[in-house]
DNA sequence: ACCTGAACACCGTTCAAGT
DNA sequence: ACCTGAACACCGTTCAAGT
């Protein structure tokens, strides 16, 4: 597999294309009409090359997409100032990992497709682990909390983005409203109770909070 | 849209193929090969049809999906016995649903293709919303304590699921492991330090430990 | 009402050959 | 070393026609 590479003795024919030129193009492809768009086939012919040629600079379409986010990471996730309690330092780490991945939609198909992320990313791990040790976990502890806010945050990226994509998408009424519309009251009264705002109520943005709370519950247990 | 139906008069051909047929034979397919091998064609060639009849009984692969899921749910979603502890109801209920969704890897196309569930598992909902609100949250609050927890078990089982499906598939490192390498011991102390440990670390199961975690700080703030 | 056949408009990837 | 062309083995879905 051929790497971008260091300077090499000029045997053989000399490329046409490049792997910062696919990506760069996969990139605007995915701007510009979503993931779904992004196939080889399309790819290569915006960049004005065979569906072949493509195979010559990255391995399969896997890695073209883990090129992608690493790309994404590497040009906007930019360190935010970290304040001095520990506590709030875990909350703002994730807080701006979280941020980044909403305003990038399409990242569900790699987020189901590899787990974190490039290097870039690594500095905000060792953020959260490092404040969650600082605020008296042991090792092991602080990197099981990092998981368990990692598990929440990618959870609320994909849920919020199939809610989007489904709302964009159509009309028919979901399972779930159809579901609430014939609920029993009696036998789910909180459901019930709530039934009617279900939707508005599901549809705030409550990450912040329930990210407080999972870091707040993990210093209890210290 | 034809439904599994009332007593219909005996107009017109007689069905040949039911949705029944269609869901069932679905999750044979699934059940032997996972996901990727359900294709509408395979499905047709199954049941002993044309993959146009199924568009009859179901409107896409989309609903296939859904519809699938409901059936897996209904077949195996067993309500507990819940703990009169209102906290414990929370933890057992979504502990719950958890061990349902992990013996289903498959679910997660699923997941990222419609938010929760199936008439089944509003009782697991309800257990959830009413165990919090017993602990002293408003309506609304227990509302997004339940969501919470929805986003921390949707996301424990995406990532699980995707990293399994990776260790499976081959060989060749994660971008992670090569980052992990190659990390800078003074700009990452505390990562470098359980570099080593990472992937073990990771591994292990603590979704009951987070979840825990996530409920205590769910009822601190109340 | 229900099903079939043929077609449309695609996919990702491999293989053998060319420059 | 890098690229091309043709082919393989598929997809989901629509449309027009048949029973």
């Amino acid at each position: 597999m051929p790497q971008p590479s260091a300077p090499r003795k000029a045997l053989g024919r000399p490329p046409r294309i490049s792997r910062e030129e696919i990506i760069e193009t996969a990139r605007r492809i995915v701007y510009e009409g979503g993931v779904d768009r992004l196939t080889m086939r399309r790819l290569a012919t915006e960049v004005g090359s065979t569906p072949m040629a493509l195979y010559h600079h990255v391995r399969d379409k896997e890695e073209l997409l883990v090129l992608l986010l690493d790309d994404y990471a590497a040009r906007t996730l930019r360190r935010p100032e970290l304040p001095a309690d520990p506590r709030e330092r875990v909350v703002v780490a994730a807080a701006a990992i979280h941020e980044a991945l909403v305003a990038c939609p399409w990242i569900v198909e790699v987020l189901t497709a590899d787990d974190l992320m490039s290097t870039t990313a690594l500095w905000f791990v060792e953020q959260i682990v490092d404040g969650l040790a600082a605020c008296g976990l042991s090792p092991d502890r602080a990197v099981h909390g990092y998981r368990a806010i990692w598990y929440y945050t990618a959870g609320e990226i994909v849920v919020r983005t199939t809610a989007a994509r489904r709302r964009a998408g159509d009309d028919r009424t979901t399972y779930r409203e159809r579901a609430f519309a014939e609920l029993d009251p009696h036998e789910l009264p909180r459901l019930a109770q709530v039934a009617d705002r279900w939707a508005p109520l599901t549809a705030e943005d409550t990450y912040l909070d329930g990210l407080r709370a999972l870091v707040d519950g993990l210093l209890l247990s210290r």
